[in-house]
DNA sequence: GTGGTCTAGACCACA
DNA sequence: GTGGTCTAGACCACT
């Protein structure tokens, strides 16, 4: 359940989570207004498009978009699609921290039942880190031409 | 709503929190196992002792039980109480491995659906890593005087 | 206390086996599953349409249910409904085997603290297989008429 | 939690099975009553030594004993043990059937939610036959020395 | 309509 | 004393 649409915004849903799959959809797009991958007068993907690439109802789709429109964060066009509102998001960090803090947990918890430790865990993220920046260079040179 | 056993093992529950009872309780059981507050064999409360303590349904503690149980993270046994399991978990390295790398790769995929990038993932990790080491000495000062 | 479903899926009952109703539940699931009766993706039938069918509370229906899901087996989405999950297991053959190898001993060492010798056993899984192929064939006969 | 007497009776506890401890001793000793590997005379281990084998309350083997003694299966005799009556035990087949089905569903079911099909099982246990058979020649030439 | 959570209270079985 | 099962019924949230 994921998917990446043109704008580099990648939609992922878990179910497993607990979370209702239109809250998931209302803080992604929330988090990628307030760090500058989604901007005013970006248009979304169409309800019907995003919940065929979720393979979810459409009208869970529907009712994560009109809460947005309510809130002012979407404009919703008729004929023409849903576009970013200039409505400012203000996430504070204390509402991102609290974001990254369940995510971080439930990581931790679950490898934890493996019997890995606070600090292999840490230790691996660096070793992951290295890794991504080599691939990350590469990238970068082939946007360079 | 808050119970303190002898093992510095102190359950609080959260009513406004909009987490179920249930949830709760498993996610204070893991985070107590992951850190070490909570070891193999060690007996957890009994179910209607932190039902009173808790002040909520014996039900909603056995299902909290019941669901670590069925994880393989504790073992109920009639009429002598509630443990956290033994299970030994014999991987070689290689597997070891393979399963930390899906875990991390599945965490990261989804902390940049919500737009966190891997530098600060990694700084959260060991501001983490801090606090959980911090609350270890603070008992350890108490423990000592 | 008998249902049948569409897909020759029958759930019954039975109060005087001493085996708690929820448990019954989830050994039918077990082997309808396990023999194909029961696929990927595939809905099951509601908490309370079940639970009216087999005339018991739908609460121990959620519980067989509930039991399922934790271990991976099931996936419920409040609204949509009960299905099998589909997690691809991803395995290489070497881990297969061993897993294999583990679960067969530790089922045979079971199996000789009642007395049963490995030719014994593997007669019965014989019988077993046939059981299962002679239902088979009996749905196929039906079907095709 | 397993032992081994020096009968060539070994007792296995699963505490995950559901049965209570006490009938998965009393049914392991009647099974190897009925097929010969305890016989008229035999001395069962003491209470407080089999509780230590397999690691539970003494009380537990106590009862499994006492039960078995009321039904006239075992004999107690103060101060020098308990010992295996003259009394045959008629198990039928049906009785031996039901416990070794049950066993082989469990089996099945788990092996099948690890993706093994029942033909790819009853294969690898044709496989495992051939191992030991090998094995019980080597163990064959030994005993007869 | 679907499933999810929680309560209150009953009864059973095991250690 | 321990945990296990089941019911009845309420209320909530999601699709």
């Amino acid at each position: 359940m994921e998917t990446e649409s043109k704008n580099f915004l990648a939609f992922t849903l878990d179910p497993k989570s607990g979370v209702p799959f239109y809250k998931q959809i209302i803080l992604q797009i929330e988090m990628a207004i307030a760090d500058g991958r989604l901007n005013c007068g970006d248009q979304l993907p169409t309800v019907r498009g995003l919940a065929v690439d979720l393979q979810i109802n459409p009208n869970t789709v529907a009712r994560a978009y009109s809460e947005l429109e309510i809130r002012g964060i979407l404009l919703s066009q008729q004929g023409s699609g849903t576009f970013i509102s200039d409505k400012k998001i203000k996430l504070n960090e204390i509402e991102r921290e609290r974001i990254l803090a369940e995510l971080t947990r439930t990581f931790i918890t679950k490898a934890a039942s493996y019997g890995f430790t606070l600090n292999e865990i840490i230790n691996y993220m660096g070793e992951f880190e290295n890794e991504t920046e080599k691939g990350d260079k590469e990238n970068d040179t082939n946007d360079k031409k």
